[in-house]
DNA sequence: TCTCTTGTCTAGCAGTGCTAGCATCGAATC
DNA sequence: GATTCGATGCTAGCACTGCTAGACAAGAGA
């Protein structure tokens, strides 16, 4: 019994190594270093060990994409819970997202941008997933305005965020006027309700 | 010198074939289908011939993407040419500029995603991508509203449609209210002045 | 007709994701 | 303590990728 327990418990440990070895890796270097040849060699097994945990690299992205998920909800959650007043609350929501997308773009392309082998946007998505879009919506629910679904509105300004965050790191928009940029979409689209 | 000049000809005339092979081969079967085998065989020639037309893999994207740049711009001026009215000019550009990211996606992707090895945002950016920025600054310069330049209205309008469509094409926003957010997004970003 | 450039092909390199099948280690039994 | 035997990680290899060196043939010009 005890035995088991412990080989579970090494297991369990070797297969969070694997996902922060992947995380670090692509950040480090692009996902696209990311073989399972190199990382095999990080984690100091064989590459077959990799597919006794994953089905293959998607399911290592899509493992990836789930802990970067917790993370963007943490981040986005502690930058708005201190902050007074629904406007600037919203412009705290949307300088933490594109903060995150700037520091972690490798973990922003896994939830994001890349096939990770998840579901989204329907009843068995995974839980950070959900959660992710629940943090966006508790802050953007009371600025969507009148006769407008909260749901709809915060689909379209986490669009407009996704929007800025991946043109500008992929060099299609010119980083400066990034404040200014959120300034604009914070002044037209949320309604501060009394 | 008609030697010389029908060999040119006739260069051209297969360089315009690979890149039409390699669009068709990405739409049918997405990017990750363009092999250079795949292409070669398809535009019966062998491999290195595509090395004597294009450096690699990415200058055939980027081939693709000033192609696609060319007909986005021409499809959101035929869009909004006939529209009276600020307002309903926009929504149309909208409905055009996501009707093309959704009838060709592997296009879209060429110009916004991938890597092309294209300048952007920079003096020395292809005429294609400048002028297909340009056909959306013609129609969204109107609707910046006072204060407000057009040029940063644009990018960030722009932005949000780009959100748009490409998490809709991922799967990460579902597809059945494209509208409602078109709708949204003209009505709160887009500032009809008299 | 012969030469020589130009252009295309075959074959191959180093890398990719992934897997079959062998070897070894260690837990459980006698 | 010796022995079985299953779990586990390894080596080696598959079919594929982008890309290139070097052989070879076709055709223009003398």
């Amino acid at each position: 019994m005890s035995v088991q327990e412990r080989k579970e418990r090494e297991r369990a440990e070797r297969e969070r190594l694997i996902v922060a070895t992947a995380r670090e890796l692509a950040e480090q270097q692009g996902w696209d270093a990311v073989t399972t040849r190199r990382l095999a060699e990080r984690i100091e097994y064989s590459q077959p060990v990799l597919y006794s945990h994953f089905r293959g690299k998607r399911e290592i992205i899509g493992a990836v994409a789930l802990q970067g998920a917790t993370e963007l909800a943490a981040a986005v959650r502690a930058a708005t819970a201190a902050v007074d007043g629904p406007r600037e609350r919203v412009a705290a929501l949307a300088r933490s997202y594109l903060a995150f997308a700037a520091r972690n773009p490798a973990v922003y392309d896994a939830i994001f941008q890349l096939d990770g082998g998840l579901a989204y946007a329907q009843e068995d998505t995974p839980a950070p997933l959900k959660d992710a879009f629940a943090a966006l919506l508790e802050c953007l629910g009371e600025v969507a305005g009148d006769g407008v679904d909260s749901g709809l509105f915060t689909e379209v300004f986490w669009a407009s965020l996704h929007g800025v965050a991946t043109l500008t790191r992929s060099g299609r928009l010119p980083p400066e006027h990034t404040e200014p940029r959120v300034e604009l979409l914070v002044d037209r689209l949320a309604i501060a309700m009394v």
